[in-house]
DNA sequence: AGTCAGGTTGACGTTTACGTCAACGTCAAC
DNA sequence: GTTGACGTTGACGTAAACGTCAACCTGACT
């Protein structure tokens, strides 16, 4: 079990490019050592990006990640960061089922636009069954 | 009850800015007779408007909107028009239920996470009703 | 010596749907 | 005759999160 990663290997891993690494850590979400030039990762920096990849999948921006990350880092209990969290977290679900109401409305109404369509399908000729995209 | 509509007009009416109008235009959505220079707009122009702002609201791209109001247009009988809307619609909600399921999840992550952190907070203090955002 | 795999730093390009000027026209009202 | 409301056409700016070069370095193998 290796006890540092390179970039790419980072990168496969968890399926991101490079360049999407380094872009983090252009934005301060990631500080890794550096062997020379190269990046060298250690097990805390993987963390951070799983961190980081994981709040992306639940729509937090790189700006809020950050912010939480940083909190993380300097506040010693987690006492902060936790409340931040919480109050965030509270917010993105908010958010999120406001999101998902929105989503069922526009499949309602997209369903409505469907029958329609396939009512005045219907009207003209039947060929609702050759109706396969190019 | 008015039969042409100016620009403002509509955009009060939809609430969406002249420029967002004149963008439609410049995309090909839209083609408005002119008063010299000044767009004079149509029951059908309007009628058109409302397609847009409909498409948008159910996650269409303006170039698929495009393509819907150009067959619209060309296809007198409206068949490949229905059908294209069809296919577009499936396709659209397919899309957005898959999205709605990623959202699920989302805050499925995030309710986890917020229990975690709660648990973290009781742990050290009791602060938890003190938390509210700045 | 050559050359390849892997790494690096800029720096500009991409996407979508407009926002935001600037500079100008025009028509009616005062 | 000038003010004001309303309109016009460019043209550049914006957001986020990278993609996509170019030009370079560096260590390992052949």
């Amino acid at each position: 079990m290796e006890s540092t990663f390179s970039i790419t290997e980072l990168a496969e891993e968890f399926e991101v490019t490079p360049r999407a690494i380094r872009f983090y850590e252009d934005k301060g979400l990631l500080s890794p050592r550096r062997n020379g030039l190269t990046r060298v990762y250690s097990h805390r920096d993987r963390a951070r990006l799983i961190l980081i990849l994981r709040g992306k999948r639940v729509g937090f921006s790189l700006a809020e990640i950050k912010e939480m990350l940083d909190l993380y880092d300097v506040d010693d209990e987690q006492i902060e960061q936790a409340r931040y969290l919480v109050i965030k977290s509270r917010e993105r679900i908010d958010a999120l089922k406001e999101q998902r109401d929105d989503i069922d409305q526009a499949i309602k109404e997209l369903e409505t636009g469907c029958e329609r369509a396939e009512d005045h399908l219907r009207d003209k000729g039947i060929a609702l069954h050759d109706a396969v995209a190019d």
